[in-house]
DNA sequence: TTGTATTATATTTTT
DNA sequence: TATAATACAA
């Protein structure tokens, strides 16, 4: 059949050996840009056109939606289907089940949460950090435990660590006592059980939620577990180093009939460790599977044998992993440089001025010397130009940058050698700058802003988190889960009904005790106004006639027209220009919020508003990036995991920073910032910029910062030493 | 109840 | 340094 064998002429041997090992355990233990997530999407349709597998009987997990989307497309292309802009929406008929562990649980307990026998049903809200932190403080409340004696954001992190062991409340004392003082661990105990009970009242599940409650639905509950044991015969599982016990237990359960269980992963770049990733999981693989078959691919097709020499160098010093070989076929390339300058913004300046030799717009000599130094594969860097011209229609996030951008296409530089050169037409998408942390953008953002370079960042504040995108999404959420009382409080008063605490609590304590119940609600309240009483039902009664005309159209309205109408007939947009001086720019934000909507679906109805919320709450940042916006990229070294461009610039290479001054005193921590020193290297494949600072502003101080351990030192014949 | 002013507080990475 | 929590006046 030609197309398997199209499929497998694109690997080397031992790419494909791991591919056509169709049966049993399978471990890809392999090294940064070895072509683990190909080979992974290969099998995908290997599977499929050699050994007949129908497509609805694979799983695949990757570790972003975007790699999901990817690797959909890639395979369809690789069986020469059609490719459909459709993305993974549902267990469908004829398509893999493509998603990142958080979305297909998702899509699991919408089907099945109810089996549980709580009070969670399947339209249930998924609750972001925030909500929880809100949901957590009512709980405190109510139990009346001091705010400031146990801080929300301290509860949230221990219950999801205990989440992500899969310790249930009632294992929390036995499982954290070495964790926590006693006294400490009984009340926290308790605020654990609280938080469940009250998530389940409102219907709501936290991150972690997603897949504890769908390992203890496989582990507890054999009809269901054989159900989806049935579904997904084989499973494919990528960026496997960074899976944490729940998601261990979660690929356990589903293939323990079969075993067939596919992992791709690397042990030197696990640096997921504060979501509760566990190196072990792959380390042990082979004791935990005894059949497995191990694969190694030592061939690096991704950077140049200079970027993989100081890779290797500072890998090699961490203990805690497997010895791996990697070498390539490519060319040595031009040595990384280790770049000191004056301070945070000489840092960005050093990003643009590099940026504007490498592509040859800079006159100034020391350009010329620069250009003589690169190897030729700069050349189609120039034929891609013309194509990337048009700025992309892109995501949200492309909008909302390049509104702030305002109207100026095209870069014009200034460098500090005075020289005056223009960005415009160069493809900055082969360029990105990587950090720790994301307050280190802002100096980057401020300086690029001086020089109109374009640029987008990952991360930080997003879109979704907008004050009235929040408040426009409780709306929705209310109405696809109205038992959503962190929503509705935040809603209930926006714009402002007149209803502060107390008439929110009565309003609260009313709807707890009667279930919920809005349309009586609607009546009861009604009936005290006509009745002339005074008090809150004259002041909630107008949410009530709002929120029943609202659901009455619900199945009438498509999630954008709903979005709209929601803000025009509630009054948010009137109080918007009362309120706020940026109101257009607000207003626009949620005619944003409605293209976003209708470019997931135009569907109407409640399936159509839960899918997008869903979406929409698991949705990272990174799924925005696109190559077709014509912009610099600035994001996390996490961020970065699984990308791979042609220049990589790498700020803060310091002490404090790389590692960051909260890991540098635990060993384990400690290897897990050189992890992630060496993700950020090997994104990289033909040029390294790494810099570093003499002064730097911290939290307002003026610091004077080493650099890192992690590079210091370093042989000159492996990096170059620059001191600007 | 609402809006503003002051003060405290924590500043790593993210689904 | 920013954001959040809190206090107080209107
Ligand atoms: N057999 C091959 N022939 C040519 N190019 C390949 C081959 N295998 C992988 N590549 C290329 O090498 C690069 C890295 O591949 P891929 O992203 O799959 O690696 P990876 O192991 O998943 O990397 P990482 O662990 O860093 O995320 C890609 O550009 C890919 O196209």
């Amino acid at each position: 059949m030609s197309i398997v064998k199209d499929i497998l002429k694109q690997l080397n041997t031992a790419q494909q050996s791991a591919v056509a090992q169709v049966k049993g355990p399978v471990l890809v233990l392999a090294g940064a840009g070895s072509g683990k997530t190909r080979v992974l999407t290969h099998r995908l349709a290997y599977l499929i056109a050699q050994e007949g597998v129908r497509p609805e009987q694979i799983l695949a997990v990757t570790f972003t939606n975007k790699a999901a989307g990817e690797m959909a497309l890639r395979a369809r292309e690789l069986l020469n289907l059609p490719a459909v802009a459709k993305r993974f929406t549902g267990f469908a008929l004829a398509t893999p089940a493509i998603g990142t562990f958080h979305s297909v649980c998702a899509r699991i307990l919408r089907e099945d949460i109810g089996a549980l026998g709580a009070l969670w049903n399947g339209n249930y809200t998924i609750f972001d950090g925030a909500d929880v932190r809100k949901a957590i403080k009512q709980v405190l409340s109510e139990a009346q435990i001091s705010l400031t004696d146990f801080n929300p954001r301290i509860i949230a992190k221990l219950l999801d660590q205990a989440k992500m062991r899969l310790v249930e409340p009632e294992q929390f004392l036995d499982e954290f006592k070495d964790d926590l003082p006693p006294p400490v661990l009984k009340i926290v105990q308790q605020i654990y059980g609280h938080y469940q009970n009250y998530l389940a009242e409102v219907n709501a599940l936290d991150f972690s939620d997603l897949l504890f409650k769908t390992v203890l639905l496989l582990r507890d509950y054999p009809l269901i577990r054989q159900k989806y044991q049935n579904r997904w015969q084989y499973i494919l599982v990528d960026e496997y180093q960074d899976t944490n016990y729940a998601q261990y237990e979660f690929c356990r359960l589903l293939a323990a009939g079969h075993q067939n269980l596919f992992v791709v992963g690397d042990d030197y770049q696990s640096i997921y460790g504060f979501r509760g990733a566990n190196l072990d999981n792959i380390l042990n693989f082979t004791r935990d599977y005894p059949k497995t078959k191990t694969f190694l691919l030592e061939q690096n097709y991704r950077s140049t044998q200079s970027i993989l020499n100081l890779a290797n160098a500072v890998i090699a010093k961490n203990r805690h992993q497997n010895k791996k070989v990697l070498w390539t076929e490519n060319p040595r390339g031009v040595l990384p440089q280790i770049v000191e300058v004056e301070d945070e913004r000489a840092e960005a300046e050093f990003v643009i001025s590099q940026i504007a030799k490498l592509t040859g717009k800079s006159k100034s000599t020391e350009s010329e010397e620069s250009e003589k130094r690169q190897t030729q594969e700069l050349e189609y860097e120039y034929e891609d130009q013309e194509q990337c011209q048009k700025p992309g229609r892109g995501g949200i996030l492309d909008r909302v940058m390049a509104s702030r951008r305002g109207e100026r296409p095209s870069a014009r530089l200034n460098i500090s050698r005075s020289r005056p050169v223009r960005l415009d037409g160069i493809n900055l998408n082969t360029f990105v700058v990587l950090y720790r942390t994301n307050a280190q953008s802002r100096a980057l953002e401020e300086v690029l802003l001086d020089w109109n370079v374009p640029y987008k960042i990952i991360g930080g504040v997003r879109f979704y988190e907008r004050q009235e995108i929040k408040d426009l999404l409780a709306y929705l959420r209310l109405l696809a889960n109205h038992r959503d009382l962190v929503s509705l409080e935040r809603v209930i008063n926006i714009p402002p009904r007149g209803i502060g605490p107390k008439t929110w609590q009565y309003l609260a304590t009313w709807l707890r005790n009667n279930n919920f119940d809005f349309a009586g609600a609607k009546q009861f309240f009604g009936s005290e106004v006509a009745r002339g009483m005074a008090g809150p039902a004259k002041k909630v009664l107008p949410f009530f006639t709002l929120w029943s005309a609202l659901s009455g159209e619900l199945d009438k309205l498509s999630v954008a027209e709903m979005i709209i109408q929601i803000a025009e007939s509630s009054g948010y947009f009137e109080h918007l220009k009362a309120t706020q001086l940026n109101f257009t720019e607000r207003e626009e934000n949620i005619r944003e919020l409605a293209s976003a909507a209708v470019r997931y679906s135009t569907g109407r109805g409640l399936e159509a508003l839960r899918g997008f919320l869903e979406e929409i709450a698991l949705v990272s940042d990174i799924d925005s990036l696109n190559d077709q916006s014509q912009a610099l990229t600035l994001m996390t070294i996490h961020s970065a995991k699984g990308l791979e461009f042609e220049t990589v610039f790498m700020v803060g290479l310091e002490q404090g920073l790389l590692p960051h001054a909260s890991a540098t005193l635990n060993p384990a921590e400690l290897e897990e910032e050189r992890r992630l020193c060496y993700v950020g290297i090997t994104r990289a494949r033909e040029r390294l910029y790494l810099t570093h600072t003499r002064q730097r502003q911290l939290y307002g101080a003026l610091i004077y910062p080493q650099v890192s351990e992690f590079v210091a030192g370093v042989d000159r014949k492996i990096v170059e030493w620059v001191r600007e």
